[in-house]
This record gives C-alpha cells, sequence and structure tokens, in this order.
DNA sequence: GATTATTAGATCGCGCGCGATTTTATTGCA
DNA sequence: TGCAATAAAATCGCGCGCGATCTAATAATC
C-alpha cells in the first residue's frame, strides 16, 4: 500500500504550503520579514495589548524551542517589545512596538495579492480553509 | 485588511502541514527516517530504475539546495546510490539499494495508519487532496 | 512552611528549505 | 572548430521547526 506522491495527501498539503510561502515571500521581503515573523505579528494585531509566549504558541502552534529565537529577531528588528509578567514572573509578555503597529498598514495589501493569485472566490477559500483546520485538529487530538 | 491566524487560508494549509509531519514522525522514527526522506523514497519507489535528481526535485517541487544534502543522508543509511550518467555527466542519477526496496515492505502499514487518523473517507482524501493540488498548481503558475 | 510537582521559556543539536553563487558539462551558434 | 549560452548539481548562509534538556518560578501536597 505505498503511494507515489501526487497521491498523497499530505503531499498535497506540504507541496501547496511551500508554494503559499513562496508567494508570500517576495511581498514580505519588501518589509524585511519572512512568513512565520508574519504570522506572529498578525498575531498580535488581531488582540490588542501585550501576549504572553505561551499563547501566540498556542494560537500557532509552534514549540518554545522555535518561538522564542523567532519572537527575539522580531525584537531586534524592533517591531516589538519582550518583557516579564510581574504576575507571574515565568511569562514573556510580547508587545508591540510603535514600528510593529505600523507593519499592518505597510503589510494591509498583502493578503489580497495572494487572494487574487489562489484564484478562488472567497467562499471557496472560506470552504476549503475550514476543511483544512478541521483535519489540522483531528489530526492533533487522534 | 488584516486577519487573525484562525482565519487565513495560508495559515491553515501550515499549521496542517505540521500536524500531518507530526502524526508521521514516530511511524517514520521507528525506520529511522524523516517526512521528507519518505518523500524521496515514495517517488523511488513509484517509478522502476533510477532517477534523476532533477527529476526527484520536479516531483517533489524541491531545489537542489535542499534535495543533494537529504538524498546524501539516504546514501549514507545505505538505501539509495548516487552515480552520475554516463549519457550527461551532468546528471547523477538516483538508484533504491537492497535496503531501501525492502524499506518499502517496511513502511506498507504508514499510509493506512494515517488515513485512519485523518478521519476521512477515501473519497474525501481524494476530493480534498484534488483540491489542494490545484491551489498549488495555481500559486505557482500566476 | 518545606518539599515536590508542574509550568513557562530558553537552549542545543539536527534536518530541512531556499536564494544566491559556484562548478562542471552540454548545447547552440557563428 | 571555438566560444558563448544554457543546464544540472553542489555549496554556502540563514531562518525555521522540533525533540530533548535545562533553568527558574509558581502551584500543590504534606
Amino acid at each position: 500500500m505505498t503511494l507515489p506522491p501526487s497521491d498523497m495527501l499530505c503531499f498535497a498539503l506540504y507541496s501547496a504550503t511551500h508554494a503559499m510561502q513562496s508567494a508570500y515571500a517576495p511581498l514580505l521581503a519588501e518589509l524585511g520579514l519572512t512568513y512565520p515573523q508574519y504570522l506572529v505579528l498578525s498575531a498580535l494585531w488581531s488582540s490588542p495589548g501585550s501576549q504572553s509566549m505561551g499563547t501566540i504558541g498556542h494560537i500557532l502552534q509552534l514549540e518554545s524551542s522555535t518561538l522564542t529565537p523567532l519572537v527575539k529577531r522580531l525584537e531586534a528588528m524592533g517591531l516589538v517589545a519582550r518583557h516579564r509578567s510581574e504576575r507571574d514572573e515565568r511569562r514573556v509578555l510580547v508587545t508591540l512596538t510603535d514600528a510593529g503597529t505600523a507593519m499592518r498598514d505597510r503589510a494591509a495589501h498583502v493578503p489580497g495579492c495572494i487572494a487574487d493569485r489562489a484564484g478562488l472566490s472567497q467562499s471557496e477559500i472560506a470552504a476549503l480553509r475550514d476543511t483544512v483546520f478541521a483535519l489540522r485538529d483531528t489530526l492533533r487530538r487522534a
């Protein structure tokens, strides 16, 4: 029961993810961002105030071993600030700087550019997104 | 026009791909393989004889900078052999060793295990796979 | 209140994954 | 034939992404 890559759902997801990141790359490169960095900023833009490393990791499903250096790079770029929570000294809270907040407007055109390239209607995109999220959650739970 | 990750199709693909690799990881680890290594072997198992680095890269949509070290690791494990084409000395042909061929049987249970965990019917899997491949190809072409 | 268990991040090692560049071989063209 | 253009792999640098491990802080248990 061995299949060629062209028949494998996992490979479809794998190569589509890379194609998607290739589509984002030139747009984000103009802003000096990588795709994972853009995801972290998207999480921060979506909720007011600061968020802990743990919360961001939960949203993006990334381990601290991935997230810590990623956020440190954003900090080095001056887009976010990191500081210890006073209520719980274990937690590190991440806050957008002014430059990080301003980046939201500078990146505002990106989702539209990608949607155009995907060649799908809004409802098709939403349906596919929900199906893929459901598969992800089933795999994570099982 | 900024969305939270939970509303982004790209993030659905991104996190589902990682969830899929997490599902494969323990099964492949028993065989001493990583997921990309398994993909290369799947490509080789699906076609008799040897295949060039370029052909494998085309099938898996990977650059030579990714594929060369990956295949060298498979060679170091004794699963494949690499040799220059005689007709065209630029080409490197990759051939399964006996151990590489035998790995196909040892990994035969893997696709079924993943399909079970995905919780989708065969037709649902096929439909999603084709939709995702179509999206990928649109993104690559645009 | 002291000891143990749990939790949050950080660190380390390793394998991708790619863009940019380099090397070597083949092809095209005058 | 000779020389530029193209093509195939390999190499290098950098940023993920994770499992395993470590450290420090809080929570739980006695």
